[in-house]
DNA sequence: TTTAAATAGGACTAAATTAGTCTTACTTTG
DNA sequence: CAAAGTAAGACTAATTTAGTCCTATTTAAA
């Protein structure tokens, strides 16, 4: 269970869009962010279709964080889809099936995706952003204080 | 952010053979669970190598569920490696890097990874077994009880 | 009004991971 | 010793992820 680079990028091109004032190009954006330009361009037009930015073409165009009360897991689900843990054994809905174990595990990974959920529901990129300077003091302070086994 | 079917099998593997007296072989789970036997087979010797399951080799061998205690997330861990949703930017420790943005989106899955841990290790495989009657019985009213949205 | 800087979108390819199979060897009980 | 089992590793197939490329369209500024 990792989080797919386009979702890490995705996160990481949100965070820096929130902070930017004007619009930002696909290109300025991957330059600042190292990612690789044109797979950036397709993360941010499915970013846009879910409204989390907003795109002005033309020169001097770019794109704009749009939505501050926009969390994590709206970005994660533009990205990657529904976040789906679990499912029948035959696929479709043919319930209920005739395997108790199958039932149980599932039974498992939903409440896992609800605690997921709830967790990254409560983390908008407006908060992210507001951490900014709490979290570049600690970067500046000693080692101690750096995210523990950032490998 | 799926589950992958190795996990899944395991899971439902673990789960039938907590609540199985005797072992059982490979072949036996594989027909009662709908695994691929080969493949449960891999699952299962990685099963074994964390202590989850125990095996007893020859005629009449199998598969024993070895350490009640095991929670959900053990096994994940046994079967898919460490749950990692967060790394640096160079991949390895060269830290602190000079990419704020990196630096928070890493924040957040760490925080999730640690909700992950903390909901998956609460849920030991034999509570799971122990819910089986009322799951049952559940299973037997009518579909409001049902698991919703089980595709 | 041309041109350069941008987004839009789709088709395509490459790389990596996951899922599954096959083969051979060893172990145990009846 | 034969049948039923696990052990381990190499191999292949299928799927997903990551990334590229190409062409069209829009827009502001020169
Ligand atoms: S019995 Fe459980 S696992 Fe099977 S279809 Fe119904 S809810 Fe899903
Ligand atoms: S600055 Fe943050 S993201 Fe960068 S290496 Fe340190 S802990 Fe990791």
């Amino acid at each position: 269970m990792k989080i797919s680079k386009r979702a890490y990028y995705g996160l990481r091109a949100a965070v820096s869009l929130a902070e930017a004032d004007g619009p930002v190009s696909a290109r300025e954006l991957a330059e600042r962010e190292h990612i690789p330009e044109d797979f950036l361009e397709k993360i941010l037009q499915k970013l846009r279709k879910t409204g989390i930015v907003e795109s002005t073409k033309g020169v001097e165009g770019g794109y704009t964080f749009a939505n501050k009360a926009a969390s994590v897991w709206d970005i994660l689900k533009s990205l990657d889809g529904p976040v789906r843990t679990f499912s029948s054994p035959g696929g479709k809905g043919t319930l209920p099936c005739d395997f108790p174990s199958h039932c149980r595990t599932n039974d498992v990974l939903r409440r896992l995706e609800i605690e997921i959920e709830k967790t990254l529901s409560g983390m908008t990129i407006g908060h992210l952003n507001e951490q900014l300077t709490t979290h570049n003091k600690q970067r500046e302070d000693k080692d101690e204080n750096r995210i523990k086994s950032c490998e």
